[in-house]
DNA sequence: CAAATAATTATAATTATTATAAAATTAAAA
DNA sequence: TTTTAATTTTATAATAATTATAATTATTTG
């Protein structure tokens, strides 16, 4: 249920001096459609389903691709696999120990001593444990 | 410089049910002592010069032995390392990306919007930019 | 169109971590 | 103490995410 336009995103691409390929397309829309805050593979086997030529190698070129042009935030979530976020927003992620879902919070206030000096580039708070859902079993 | 004696650790590790092998002393007073925030390589590299039979295995093994026992915390601050820390109070970790050195915050206050009904079981706020040493250049 | 450039693929390489089974050590039983 | 059982450690292989490489395909430019 994507509210962006095969073209919009084209032309998003192009404005980020990113050159719109076909699978550039596709896996920008499927983080923008679907926030799932999916991993590569996850990724890549949705794909597949489409695309049955596609290259893993592809989603790991593009995704850091837009890593380097700050088209997507990567989430370092789990030691195993990285997962990834169109949404470039500061915010917190959940992830729930028993169904896997990867849920936003919004961060109302944070406060940091001794931070003086020190020039902070990047931020990521992940928590985890049950969601509502999981609780009630 | 550690604070803790052999026998001192050794009751700890007791206390928490875990047997006190040569190795596990060693390794846990490596995480009190320097708090460097070590991977579970550089722990084995340092442990190797003064005893050059031990396996990485056992590193592996006693690291997931402490997280499981909850002596130390993971820290996922890189996608290629796991980090531990042997201070379990809840602070944020600085990666100085030029240095590659790991600080503590201490986190005044936060506050998350939509976690009613999330059940949190573990919190993780990592940073990432140039430390004060590092931008003097 | 032809040449140059860029994107994609298939495949191999890398590397942190886990699994497995044998050997060594320690504890418990006799 | 000797024997036996349980635990720990080691060496090695397996796993799996990611990156590197080189060949192929597609796109752009003159
Ligand atoms: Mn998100
Ligand atoms: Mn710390
Ligand atoms: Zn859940
Ligand atoms: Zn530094």
């Amino acid at each position: 249920m994507g509210n962006w336009t095969i073209e919009e995103i084209k032309n998003f691409l192009i404005k980020n001096g990113i050159r719109p390929s076909f699978y550039r397309l596709k896996i920008y829309q499927y983080l923008l459609n679907e926030r799932t805050h999916p991993s590569a593979d996850e990724i890549f086997l949705y794909l597949k389903k489409e695309i049955p030529t596609i290259s893993r190698a592809t989603i790991y070129n593009t995704l850091n691709l837009f890593l380097n042009k700050r088209l997507v935030q990567l989430i370092n979530l789990e030691r195993d696999e990285a997962r990834y976020d169109a949404t470039l927003s500061w915010h917190a992620h959940f992830k729930c120990l028993n169904c896997n879902k990867v849920f936003d919070f919004h961060i109302e206030s944070l406060k940091l001593k001794g931070v003086e000096g020190f020039q902070i580039l990047e931020k990521q708070l992940n928590l985890a444990g049950y969601c509502a859902q999981c609780q009630k079993k």
